[in-house]
DNA sequence: CTGAAAGCGCTTACAG
DNA sequence: CTGAAAGCGCTTACAG
């Protein structure tokens, strides 16, 4: 398991200088070889190049940044009192893990609420970061401000109401709903339900509730099937009440979209209490449910949503260009595309009426 | 929203030169009451104070690093492919990030695999972090040589083989053994099941299958009960499996506990579909499932677990404690009791013979 | 209790 | 294509 970098202990670590005076050249010269800043003529780089690995030579982070005031290192902004604990986040953060690896860059997670924004001031101003990945944002977001003051470059994972020249990866909301609308009326279903999250949070919100019912309302349209949306708590005695709210609004709905990963086993539980089958009776369709919570619900969820590692890898793409201020020109903003991985949960509309049984 | 230290854009970043000046005192005097470490009268501390927050001054992060070889940042060591994503280890980093700011580090989240050591060497020597803490961690560790080797601090979140003088804090898996085997026996189930990980995981393999198994073998002899405990792949395939393999095993068995996320929902679909009730003809119990996870499931899950957040914390507490150089004396390592969090899933074993549906 | 000065290990004009 | 030198903004012996 030792390296060829290994070094005995009791070495020092070796700096610059002791690259230099291996290679015969001026610690200038290292230093140009390694930012490319000017050009090397082939036999020093070989030269200098061979006297790093001998040497087990990493660059001093610390002189690199207070030289060059450039840390290499991405903040993530990831409040974690905005949705609780969720996958579907973890993903796009390792997915930006992946990528600012493969350029060079480490990231910073900073998980200090939506709110802090002293915290937030303190951060940016501090100089320890590049940039900043901006998650779970909000239609109206109080970071976005604090981070223009500072200068920050940043790049939203989601859109503010309006992000301007913002840049930002999102997913395609209409994309999805037109999709996961679609998969159903495919299918038979002309009855559906749109469970989205509770009033407050839409309002307050991140914007995708309220995009995705818009898109919801217009696919459904298009399509020419009728669709109910709902407002729900994020728990399970959210999802059942939303259930039996549906149940009065439209008796013949036969499928439910639903965005509201914790509402969503109260729902398949009313469901089921009520005497359907799913999918049989009744068909279920998540809307950005992770694959590991959708392989949690009985049966196992179908769900409409983007590769959240793959935007997330985008988003940290964005971020750098703009760090290392290639591809000025205009904001870059990218929407991703919903993926249907049909799983257990939907089916064909029931083709008869429905035995309902009332417990 | 404006905080008093705003300052205007234009306005260079203030350097401890200008505090000093600001202050009437010599920038190594701000840098004194800043460190604490040497005294400072009343009066000037005051004055510095108040230039500091007039200027609104941050110390450069890497000016302070390259002279005082300390970034302030622990890195994260969170390998991504070990077990899929998870929430508890998500639990783990926010209580690690929280009481990270408090006591004034960042975390640097670092998601190479367990395998790429080299890496992980690089990091480690590179001088940017302080510390690292490491999740997932194996009984044969091979990231714990790396980081000795490179004489990185480190603090473990779970335990090796042969954790010797190394720190960690780890759940005390032979509590959560007991704690759930007598919820179950208290409500009269004589035979469980217990269902863990696959052969291969728990013999590559983070220890705490092993010592969960050894401690539920214990628990049940301890409180005499007939425990069959079965290997498990963890999907939902896998729980299906399991549920047949332990009626096989033992067809008296009324209950289970399971510390296999992803192949619970298999194993209570199996027993649904085999025709028993959870939990009036089969109770559930799983170990170390985060709550999100467990209110996932249909019915909700009972849990045994400890407080992760809780444990992040006092690992980050730990890990910090020894970079400053405080209580040196030997290692800590501490054990976290679990939770018992009664859901929906666990309840009297039933008292009559269940009714066996074949379906 | 406070100051003047060296130096941490790089980057980057300046010079050739 | 390469070198010598200044300087980034702190910390910390050294001196009083």
């Amino acid at each position: 398991m030792e390296g060829t970098m290994s070094r005995n202990s009791g070495d020092k670590v070796p700096t610059m200088v002791d690259v230099a005076r291996r290679a015969g050249v001026s610690p200038s010269t290292v230093s140009y070889a390694m930012t490319g800043a000017r050009p090397i003529s082939e036999a020093t780089r070989e030269r200098i190049q061979q006297a790093m690995l001998d040497l087990g030579y990493r660059p001093n982070v610390f002189a690199r940044g207070l030289k060059s005031k450039r840390s290499h290192i991405i903040a993530v902004l990831f409040p974690k009192d905005e949705r609780g604990m969720n996958l579907g986040s973890m993903e796009y953060i390792f997915g930006a893990s992946d990528h600012a690896q493969n350029r060079g860059y480490h990231l910073l997670l900073w998980t200090s609420g939506a709110e802090e924004l002293d915290d937030l001031a303190g951060l940016a101003q501090q100089g320890l970061v590049d940039g900043a990945l901006l998650m779970e944002v909000r239609l109206d977001e109080p970071r976005v401000e604090v981070l223009r003051n500072s200068e920050l470059t940043f790049t939203m994972l989601g859109q503010t109401a309006d992000p301007g020249d913002l840049d930002y990866v999102d997913t395609d909301f209409d994309q999805c709903a037109r999709l996961a609308v679609t998969h159903l009326a495919d299918q038979g279903h002309r009855h559906l339900g749109f469970v989205h999250q509770d009033a407050a949070t839409i309002a307050s919100g991140r914007g995708n509730a309220i995009r995705l019912r818009d898109g919801m309302l217009r696919a459904a349209q298009d399509v020419g099937v009728a669709l109910t949306a709902l407002t729900c708590q994020s728990h399970i005695a959210g999802g059942r009440k939303a259930f039996a709210e549906l149940l009065t609004a439209d008796p013949q709905a036969t499928a439910v979209i639903a965005f509201n990963e914790q509402a969503v086993p109260g729902l398949m539980a009313a469901a089921v209490e009520h005497g359907w089958r799913i999918p049989e009776d009744f068909s279920v369709v998540s809307i950005d449910m992770p694959a590991q919570a959708a392989l949690m619900t009985t049966p196992t969820m179908t769900t409409v949503g983007p590769v959240a590692a793959a935007m997330g890898k985008a988003a940290t793409e964005m971020l750098i260009r703009r760090i290392e201020g290639q591809q000025l020109r205009g904001p870059s903003q990218a929407l991703f595309d919903g993926e249907l991985v049909a799983r257990a949960s939907s089916g064909p509309a029931p083709s008869t009426h429905r035995a309902v049984i009332h417990p």
